[in-house]
DNA sequence: CCGTATCCCAAATGATACTG
DNA sequence: CAGTATCATTTGGGATACGG
């Protein structure tokens, strides 16, 4: 249930040792980068996270928009109009995160950004 | 190089389309809490993240760790004593990552604890 | 247009044993 | 103690084609 550590021998933060929830979601290829991607344009159609996220197949989007959605993160909009179309947005909760995010990517975009590819 | 990504139309953050560098290791398994348990007890010993992480395998852990380092986010200090002692810490890189992790991280576990398993 | 269903392959993780 | 090497396995992800 909890962290199960109480070795934080300097008074400094508590570790997360549990791998579960929302992590395990997190830790899945483009899972960061489409909660910052709803967050920036949302409301956002599929094509459009799709056209983000380049290198990411239909499927392997599909599966991380409905694991964010049951995560409760993301909320699904379906309009049935011709052509069809599908709306996503952040939950509250799910911009929470974002929050978190944002900086985060931030961050990691300016680092690989130096020398790495 | 850069994000390719100019469709924030409405003055939000940009998105982060690439998926290189860091980010990629952070979504292994377990690195995310292996920064934020060598920032919680930094000096940190091979077998005390062990501990933290008990569901991780010795290779993972030693793979992960092995990778933060190529990446320059913790360092490996090690004295030939007997027995052997091998110590990490992060780096200041590390560090400012680590202090995008921790309050991601904290969230994480809130919103896992409430009715997840 | 927005996906889901399938199939296949590659990568990642786990388990274990053995060495400096 | 701190790993590395190896092997087996699982899982994730890509491609594709078809349905609503």
């Amino acid at each position: 249930m909890s962290t199960n550590c109480t070795l934080t021998d300097d008074g400094s933060p508590t570790c997360y040792c549990p791998l579960s929830g929302v992590i395990e979601v997190l830790g899945r290829k483009y899972t960061m980068q489409i909660m910052c991607v709803i967050g920036a344009h949302e409301p956002v159609r599929f094509g459009v996270v799709e056209d983000h996220l380049p290198t990411a197949s239909t499927s392997t989007l599909s599966a991380r928009l409905e694991e964010l959605a049951d995560h409760g993160l993301v909320t699904r909009e379906q309009y049935d109009e011709i052509p069809p179309r599908v709306e996503y947005a952040l939950t509250d909760r799910g911009r929470e995160l974002c929050g978190h995010l944002e900086p985060l990517l931030e961050w990691a975009e300016e680092r690989t950004n130096r020398s790495e590819v």
